[in-house]
This record gives structure tokens, C-alpha cells and sequence, in this order.
DNA sequence: TAAAATAAGGATAAAAATATCCTTATTTAG
DNA sequence: CTAAATAAGGATATTTTTATCCTTATTTTA
């Protein structure tokens, strides 16, 4: 469904989202650790999610890391995506027709448009904050384990 | 969305059903050319599904060339998509964790369970007679032109 | 101001997916 | 029975994705 590389970019917005602030940066190692993905790897993600749509904010140097602004909280889950040129999901045939549209659809066409606004609406209208919050509430997964609340 | 592979597995598989017959077998070369593939690759993704799954019947020598039996029209889309190990889209987590589920769920679970379903039930539901059956309609597109009626 | 901590970035490597080519096996037609 | 046509299958190549490592730049603190 998605690549890995959006996998982990999801992950790690998500974990920097509930675990860190402003004044509690997060460590490429403890974030890494925590969504058990590799961490220079990880690293050149969240690269992409800094420069490239400003979803993560970082510093360097001691007590450095990374963090969400509130600003950020408030993205919708595809900022992440196409930070990480992920957009396929919600832009392209399945059958990878270039030349597929409404007026020239290809024979699943119709049926999957119906599933492409499902996924555009997930994507569009959660936000980050939202994941977040599902995971804060404790029910809810990330690296395999669930995440104490605070 | 899908893999190159699957994507290809569709439109050969479409297109045989849609052209071919036991009688009127296909050639690799025609059906690489129909759907606008590259040859061999498709060649071996036709090995796939003829021997994973019985999608897809194939003889050799003068006249020899794929076709479908009437039984493989019957398949669901899944059973291509299967043939060429494409099954995760049904089955994975959308953040890539091994351990979501229904007891544990990630943070997207609940939201992309709904979608699941309709995927399933997209690729379940439809046989490949259906989507042949719809490109004969013509107002439905292989390899970015309009398959012409017989 | 120096040293330490940390992300950024470049170069490279490893793995997986995609693609090509050549030889072999099978089948048919003559 | 032979030759030609065709898919099967193996070996290899290319490209993309995923991953690692090392150096550089920045920031903080002592």
C-alpha cells in the first residue's frame, strides 16, 4: 500500500507528534528505536520531512532534535505523504493506466473511485494531532508495543 | 497502489480474456504490445500466473500462445493479484506494523478497516469475465486506447 | 572559546523490483 | 521425422528502493 519510506515517515511524525515539544526535542536514536525502523534510514526521512514541507522541525546541536510545532499537529496526514512523494495512493489507475480518467476510465475504474475518495478523505481530513491522540489514548499501537501514556 | 508486476498480471490477464480464446491463443508479443508492457518481464509474469494459480492456460509450438478456460473467467481479480504475491494490500497495516490488529490496533486502523473491506470486496467480487466484460463495452480503456469492439 | 552533542548531507552499499537475453523444451504442421 | 513456432526457464543486467557510514555544519554548555 504504501513504501516503507512513507511507513516510517508516518511512524516517526507520529511518535515526535506525542512524545516531543518545542522543549523536549527527540533524538534520531530514540525516535528510530521507538518506531523500530533504521535510523539513518529514518534520518534522511525526516530530513525530507523538514525541508520539504516543514511537517517536522528540527535543531541541532545539544538538547537538539526533532519536534512538531502546533502548526504542524494540525497537518493532515498527507502533508506527510507527499513530503515523502507518496501521493500515488490517491492520484493513479490501478491498473496504471497514464491515460485513465473519467472520461476515458479503465474497468475498475469506477468501482475503485469510490475507494480513492475513502483514502483521500482519511488522508485529507485526519490530522496528525488526531493519530496522536488515538495513540495517546492508549489503545493504540506503535512499534509493535503499546505506548505508555504520559 | 500495486506493484509494476501486478499491474501487468491485470492487463495481460484483461486482455487474454478479452481476445483470446482456445482456440485463438495469444502470443507474448501481441499481449506485451496490447497493454503496453515489456515483453519478457511479461512473458515471466505469465509464467506466474500459469503455474501459482491456473489463471492463466499457455501451449507451446505453431498455434500455441495463452488463453483462458471458461473456469478462469469465473476467478476473482484477487487470484491474479495472488498469483503474483500481491496480497498485502488486504492484509498489511497501513503503517507497516506487524503486530495491528483488531485487539491492538494502530492509530489509522479503524479508518483504513472500512477501506479494506471495499478493497477486498473490489477485488473478491469482480471476476476477470467482469472487468473483460466491461472493456468490451467499449468506453473502456487497455494501454491508453480504446479496445475496439470484435 | 573549546568541546561535545546533534542534525544535515554526501558517498556508497545492499536488497528488491523491474527488465533483457539466450538457451531449452514442447508442440504443431508439413 | 524435420523444421519452425512458441512458451518455459535460467542467467544476467538495470533501476529503484532501502539502508549504512562518514564527514560537515550548527548549536549549546561549560
Amino acid at each position: 500500500m504504501l513504501s516503507k519510506s512513507a511507513e516510517y515517515a508516518l511512524r516517526a511524525t507520529i511518535y515526535i507528534a506525542l512524545k516531543g515539544s518545542e522543549d523536549n526535542k527527540l533524538g534520531i536514536d530514540e525516535i528510530a528505536t521507538a518506531i523500530d525502523s533504521p535510523q539513518s534510514f529514518t534520518a534522511k526521512i525526516l530530513q525530507l520531512l523538514t525541508k520539504n514541507n516543514n511537517v517536522v522541525s528540527s535543531v541541532r546541536g545539544p538538547n537538539g532534535g526533532f519536534y512538531l510545532t502546533d502548526a504542524a499537529r494540525k497537518l493532515p496526514v498527507r502533508a506527510v505523504l507527499e513530503a515523502v512523494g507518496e501521493n500515488g495512493v490517491l492520484t493513479k489507475c490501478v491498473l496504471g493506466l497514464k491515460e485513465c480518467s473519467e472520461t476515458r476510465p479503465c474497468p475498475m475504474h469506477e468501482q475503485y473511485r469510490t475507494i480513492k475518495a475513502q483514502l483521500r478523505q482519511m488522508f485529507e481530513k485526519t490530522t496528525i494531532h488526531d493519530l496522536a491522540e488515538e495513540t495517546r489514548k492508549g489503545k493504540i499501537v506503535i512499534n509493535n508495543r503499546l505506548v505508555k501514556k504520559k
